[in-house]
DNA sequence: TTACGTTATTCCTATGGGGGAATAACGATA
DNA sequence: TATCGTTATTCCCCCATAGGAATAACGTAA
């Protein structure tokens, strides 16, 4: 039972053995619903536009129906969307991997090295 | 519920942040274990001595007692062999690693996406 | 018709991590 | 003393990938 030990991991959804969402895409989903922007949430997670749009190109182009649906041109140069499929992606997501976290420290408590 | 989505995940043990078990660690050190020899352990897992080298050393280092006690010279050309913590680790952590996936394989059947 | 801000896409660079190769060090054995 | 197979370590190259920069495309608003 020593505190210098923890266990630590990292989670995801995969489809046919590609990884799709992440905590890293869920977080950028999360972020484009509250912007509406895929750059404004890039810049508020600290990314490039670019790394972005992949991620968003990424879980689009693996799923039959996407997550984020986005127009350029228009008021304010553009926008974006999460779709319903999104939303239910992130709140299966966030209540596994909260989940995954508690069980992570309550098995840290227990090693014994 | 769709048998497309699966949950999958990767598992560690770290100290102040640094990872130091995981899923190739550890079955680098049951290999070691079995065969007595970091080559021999290497080249079951399709590895150089090099990188199984730098994956013992990187377990040393960053523990106050070492996992693996090796020498070089004398019968066979050296040897390497497990200590007790390292055993302890083996243990320890294919007992969660076993645990921690058959909740991602039980979670994923509730996967409804 | 122009300006604007975003989405969408291509191109090119560089950089650092992985890995092979080479070599030193070592001690039992014969 | 020579051989052997392993441990231990350094050197160097390569290439895959991350990332910035540049640019096209678009539609609303004024």
């Amino acid at each position: 039972m020593s505190v210098k030990f923890k266990y630590n991991g990292t989670l995801w959804i995969e489809i046919e053995g590609e990884p799709v969402f992440g905590p890293g895409r869920v977080e950028l989903l999360e972020r484009i619903q509250q912007t509406g922007s895929i750059r404004q949430a890039a810049i508020q997670m600290g990314m490039s536009y670019r790394q972005a749009w992949q991620m968003v190109e990424h879980m689009n182009s693996h799923l039959s129906h996407p997550v984020v649906i986005s127009q350029r041109g228009g008021k304010g140069g553009g926008n974006a969307e999460v779709t319903q499929k999104g939303m239910d992606a992130i709140k299966q997501f966030k209540a596994f991997h909260l989940r995954f976290h508690q069980l992570l420290a309550e098995q840290s408590k227990d090693i014994s090295l």
